[in-house]
Parts: structure tokens; C-alpha cells; sequence
DNA sequence: TTGCGTGCAAAGGTTTTGCATGGCA
DNA sequence: TGCCATGCAAAACCTTTGCACGCAA
């Protein structure tokens, strides 16, 4: 899925076939940039940047805010997990960021809308919490 | 509910007054100070910080993380809205922060326990979406 | 040729930290 | 007195922006 607008260049090439290439994978701003850094043909800080923005406005690419002062998680969005059914936990204690794949949550959405008027966006919305591994550590 | 440990000081008694006085509203840090700024007594932003940093820990106030570059809110915690009926909905399109209380709701927190094995923290989740007056207007 | 994309550097904003001073117990 | 809290300034951090240059169409 090649960007709707706009010109067609190596440097968004090149992102939009690693995120592509690791569907549902988190990085950040940073992890890209050292990526390419790491090889031939580095991209500049401000670049990743815009593309990703560019990628996140058309849907391409979700955005998560993880908390303040940490950096911002960009994820490929597969077709498949595009649909209302994908969620996000992150556990508090130990920082570590869980996929969710639930039908029944889905009906969150539904009731959001009905009772209280709010269109939920379940793709941008992280649920806080503490994981059960770290339930039983204490 | 004074602080658990440490040294009773003016700074922290004013800001928990203030804070304590408009339970569930949220400020940023940048709120609070520029509030005591105005007056007299004002309180230097490291102590600002220092003094949220300490409440949130101590659970009498709660910190909420709406958006990467954006301040973060923070909010004195009653007793009272401490259950978990008690949620949050940002609108992505006004950026108006929007207060739930659902009995509903509280289903999640049950469902995430028994069938994901992860005990949600519904006071720092934050529900992404559009509110019902953004999309009326398109 | 036209104008968007890129890179560098600098700015922007929020939050944290170092250090000397002041206040609580 | 001993130790914590405070304030100021500077640092740290992520992200955005200005501007000149380069590349796509």
C-alpha cells in the first residue's frame, strides 16, 4: 500500500518496507533511525519523523503514546488487524506491551457508542494494568 | 491524607489544598505552578514536580498520560472515585477530556482477569476516539 | 521546471537533575 | 544539629521547525 499522495522516494520506500516487513512490531522514532543508521543509507531524524506522521494520517502506520517523556511507538497495521478485535496492554510493572486479540472486548465500542456518545478507537487506546507474571512476582 | 513519610512543608500543604479542592479536575504541573505563581507564595517547578512525583506515588493523586509533547494531567484521587466506575475518554478531534461513570464498564476489569490474566488499572487508562459533538460537525 | 522531500541544525516544550541554600523536626 | 525540601539554572529528552539543497515527476 504505496502512500495515496505526494512523491515516491527511497527514503519512505525503505521505512514503509521495514515496518512492513515486521507487522505489529513496535519501534520507535529512535530504533528506526538507528536501523538505517546502522547501514548504507541512513535517514535523517527529521525524516522519520514526517514519514511516520505521513504513515500514522494515512492509516498505515498506528501511533502509541506509552507515557510522558517516553518516545512514541509506531506499528505497521495490518489489514487484518485492523478490524475493532486488536488491543493493547501494557503492564506497568515490568513495561512490557501486550497484543490482545478479543471478540468479546469489542462490545466496548458498541456500548461507548450507544450510553455515552463516544466513537472509541480501540487501535489508539492502551490499556494500564499489571501482567500476571508480575502479579505473582508481587 | 498527609504524606506517609518525609517532612510537612508549606509547599506540599498548599498544593494538596489546592489540588484537594477540586477533586477530579486535572492540571498539568505547568497549571499548578503558574496558579501559585500568581499569588503569593509561589512554588518553583522542580518542587511542583518533586511534590506530584511523591503524591502519585503515595496513590493520592493520579497522573494521566494524554499525548506525546502534551503535559501530563494530574488529578487528586477521592476515595470515592477510586472504585473502578469511574473512566476517561479523550476526543481526538477537540482534545476534550470527557468523564464516565459506568457500572458497565466495570465488566472490562473483570473480563481482562479472567480471561487474559491482566489486572487493568482503569484510573490511568485513557479511551481514545471522537466525541459525539466532533461528529456531528464532520 | 516546479515543488515536494531531505538533511542539518536549531528551536520548542516538558520533565529531570545538580548543587547550594533554607526549613522542619 | 541532621536531614530533607526548595529554588535556580542547566541538562536531558523527544519532537518539531526553518532553511537551503536535491530529487521526483
Amino acid at each position: 500500500m504505496p502512500p495515496k499522495s505526494g512523491y515516491h522516494t527511497r527514503a519512505q520506500e525503505e521505512m514503509l518496507a521495514y515496518l512492513r516487513s515486521r507487522p505489529g512490531v513496535h519501534h520507535t522514532a529512535a530504533e528506526i533511525r538507528d536501523h538505517f543508521s546502522a547501514g548504507d543509507n541512513p535517514i535523517g531524524t527529521a525524516t522519520i519523523y514526517r514519514q511516520l506522521e505521513r504513515f500514522v494520517a494515512e492509516g498505515i502506520v498506528r501511533k502509541y503514546v506509552l507515557g510522558v517523556g517516553e518516545s512514541a511507538c509506531y506499528a505497521y497495521a495490518e489489514q487484518a488487524e485492523d478490524c475493532a478485535s486488536h488491543f493493547h496492554c501494557k503492564c506497568e510493572a515490568c513495561g512490557r506491551l501486550i497484543h490482545l486479540d478479543c471478540e468479546d472486548l469489542k462490545a466496548i465500542r458498541t456500548h461507548l457508542l450507544d450510553h455515552h456518545d463516544f466513537a472509541w478507537n480501540a487501535g489508539k487506546t492502551v490499556f494500564y494494568g499489571i501482567c500476571g507474571d508480575c502479579r505473582k512476582k508481587g
